[in-house]
DNA sequence: TACAAGTTTGTAATAATTACATTATACTAT
DNA sequence: ATAGTATAATGTAATTATTACAAACTTGTA
């Protein structure tokens, strides 16, 4: 989604864009990495210092309550957000660490041992090497 | 696998088996409600008193490098510790918290944008809610 | 202008995990 | 059997991520 919707979405639910939250919002728009806490408040904290993480958790959870982020849990110790709310795949090279989009076509996945339940939330990562650190 | 043929595993890769990786590892095989570290530690501790903590997570990272315990990441807050290695999804209930383990063909998973990748591992999980919660 | 609701901050508490030094156990060669 | 070595287990302390909560600040509105 882009930028400009995603503060239409925030409007049209009643959501307050402040300063912060405007801010918080555009980083993860720009840097569609699947940041984790810790870098967006680091970096954000560069153009405002008074910043606190707590805000940052705060306005995280409020996206996520809004699916306007999703939340990833690939390795134990690190939750990462991702703006990216659109069916995707990620792929974690285990060498360089970058987390990587992939298509995917989640309702192709057969499952028939889930006749009756009700999928919400489906994810599906996998790790390995990516290419660039297989050339070397 | 079988207790007895993961002991076997573990002796072939010259990893000596002490009371308390073999009660661990018991623990996992009996237990396949792939249970968290505490929940580990808190149940084995009624039996050995003297286990500590850091032997279950010493444990468990032993059998995860070897590739006999997989590790789960599905809520921020929780690792989870399956000993089920064979291909399979999960599915967390968003209601009772149960996670159930379901049959996926994981290669049938189309992925066109991974062609020079090298993929070690494949990750699904589901969440939503379960038949039984579904019903009341 | 003043109130109420919502936002941000800062500090403290909690919880999971890791680091590390020490002790215990088991294995090997003499 | 015994000394020596490697591995395993323990306990404590440190680190890190996250949450709880009270206080201060903003903003919109009556």
């Amino acid at each position: 989604m882009k930028f400009e919707k995603l503060k239409k979405e925030l409007m049209n639910r009643n959501i307050n864009l402040s300063y912060h939250r405007m801010k918080i919002l555009e980083y993860l728009d720009k840097n569609r990495c699947h940041p984790t806490v810790d870098q967006i408040f680091t970096d954000i904290q560069k153009t405002i210092p008074t910043l606190s993480k707590t805000t940052v958790y705060n306005t995280l959870k409020k996206l996520v309550e809004e699916d306007l982020v999703r939340v990833i849990n690939i390795e134990d110790n690190e939750t990462r957000y991702d703006i990216n709310t659109e069916e995707h795949g990620h792929f974690k090279c285990e060498t360089c660490k970058t987390i990587f989009d992939f298509e995917i076509k989640l309702e192709s996945i057969p499952n028939d041992g889930l006749d009756n339940f009700k999928v919400f939330d489906r994810h599906v990562y996998f790790k390995g090497i990516c290419p660039g650190c297989l050339r070397v």
